[in-house]
RNA sequence: GGAGAGGUGGCAGAGUGGUUGAAUGCGUCAGUCUCGAAAACUGAUUUACCCGCAAGGGUAACGAGGGUUCGAAUCCCUCCCUCUCCGCCA
């Protein structure tokens, strides 16, 4: 979330920013006038409190019954007056914090402005592949060479789940090692998370678990406050929740592997087919924290990060810089590779297969993640980036659509191969 | 899951109703000394919020939430977490 208080000497930009994104700024006004009323409260609570604290000092000197029954009368009296300003200053940060949570990041001033049509490409990795035949789509190629059984998913555990089979199974195993190690010699600390979270978690990273079951796009486990987390974001992210960092700590650079688990509501009837729509993956997520002054920076390192990890796996994609109206909720800038998929509609198309956010502080602030330094006095917030290493599904949609055979047979990459133990994967 | 113990500042560890936001030690930082370092000595060293240009002042926080009291780290209740032992398991 912003700062209330940037909010309410900034309203007009903030609102602004909203509506580039696509968001209602209706929540600004309020989080202006609630702001504003909970600083009057305070003071009034500061001042009354000093005033009660005298009284109750009072009572060293008191020497006769008389006197401290009539501290103790002057105290009680008091006691109304701070439980009256406390209920209203619970109510006004309540609401004030429910407004606050609708009103996106700030944006960096070069995302381009616009939905999604104004996501703007800047960077060309391959050309797209030509075939001397008719490329399958995924769906087909997993059929024929037995790599995944949809079936048997939706059997097991509804629609959009699947069982990966054979070659497709070692390959995921090969792209989470190749992910991983590739992230790990650019310095990222491995580590493996918990699938599972806290409520207040995902809210710290902005996801709205509270939000109706029809709108909601994690899974929350009956009769807890935990949810099936939707990325390790938010793991990561949360893992440091609280906690105050040495400027000389940062960065701090993650590379996580998890489950990540999405409803997907509202997108009933989108990419219905196979694993590019899916409500479990695995995959291989990067994270850093650090001083604002770096974040761009590393901003950069990750999107080269993933740059290098799809050129590895000698696949075309593009790399888009993403329109305001499609930014999200905490981001502040995002880039998304998108590889080109020969089976997605007609006659191929890109399609994302990762994605790099710079939330600046916003969820730093939410999660409590702030750093001392020797520069200012007390805490700043860090700032936090995300990027996807690589999301397992996605990218075997695209390896198996370009890697395709006229035979129906499909190569594997090279730099999978020590892993899947074979070239080719073929029946 | 059962039984017991416990949760205090960066760490260790006092404190069981009234200048205790918190002794003491360690650590860290600055200074003195030194050619330099070590040692020693001196000082500083939680966070959030409110008022203020600032200096400064005020309020709150001793796992979390509630209660008792003029006053709570200290008493009562609920919850959470950690440790030890037992059970169970991968």
């Amino acid at each position: 979330m912003l700062d209330a208080d940037y909010i309410r000497q900034n309203a007009d930009a903030v609102k602004a920013n909203c509506r580039n994104r696509g968001a209602s700024d209706a929540a600004v006004d309020s989080v202006v006038a609630l702001e504003t009323r909970r600083k009057e409260l305070a003071q009034k609570r500061g001042e009354t409190a000093a005033k009660k604290n005298q009284i109750s000092a009072g009572f060293k000197n008191a020497k006769t019954d008389e006197d401290k029954q009539a501290l103790r009368d002057q105290g009680k009296a008091i006691d109304a007056e701070v439980a009256a300003i406390d209920t209203e200053l619970k109510t006004v940060e309540a609401n004030r914090d429910a407004a606050l949570v609708l009103i996106p990041n700030m944006t960096h001033p070069d995302a381009p402005v616009g939905g999604e049509t104004a996501n703007k490409v800047v960077a060309q990795f391959g050309e797209p592949r030509t075939f001397d035949f008719k490329p399958k789509d995924h769906v087909d190629l997993c059929e024929k060479l037995d790599l995944a059984d949809f079936e048997a998913g939706t059997k097991v555990a509804g629609q959009k789940f699947y069982f990966l089979k054979n070659e497709a199974a070692l390959l995921e195993i090969a792209l989470v090692q190749y992910a991983m190690h590739t992230a790990v010699r650019a310095g990222y600390t491995p580590v493996i998370t918990p699938d599972l979270a806290r409520v207040e978690v995902l809210e710290g990273i902005g996801f709205m678990p509270r939000d109706s079951a029809e709108t909601r796009q994690v899974y929350t486990v009956a009769d807890t406050d935990l949810c099936l987390i939707a990325t390790a974001e938010i793991t990561l992210g949360g893992m440091h929740r609280d906690r105050i960092f040495d400027e000389a700590e940062l960065p701090k650079r993650y590379v996580g592997l998890s489950h990540c688990f999405r409803t997907e509501a509202g997108a009933a009837g989108r990419d219905t087919r196979g694993l590019y729509r899916v409500h479990q993956f695995t995959k291989v997520e990067m994270f850093a924290f650090c001083t604002p002054e770096n974040s761009e920076a590393i901003h950069l390192e990750i999107k080269a990060l993933e740059e290098q990890i799809f050129s590895g796996l000698g696949l075309c994609f593009h790399v888009i810089d993403t329109a305001t109206g499609d930014l999200g909720g905490p981001a502040y800038r995002k880039y998304d590779l998108e590889a080109w998929m020969p089976g997605r509609g007609e006659g191929g198309a890109y399609g994302e297969v990762t994605s790099t956010s710079n939330c600046t502080d916003f969820q730093a602030r939410r999660l409590g993640i702030r750093y001392k330094g020797k520069g200012f006095k007390g805490t700043r917030f860090v700032h936090t980036l995300n990027g996807t290493a690589v999301a397992c599904t996605r990218a075997l949609v695209a390896i198996l659509e370009n890697y395709q055979q006229a035979d129906g047979s499909v190569i594997v990459p090279e730099v999978l191969r020590p892993w899947v133990g074979k070239d080719v994967i073929k029946r």
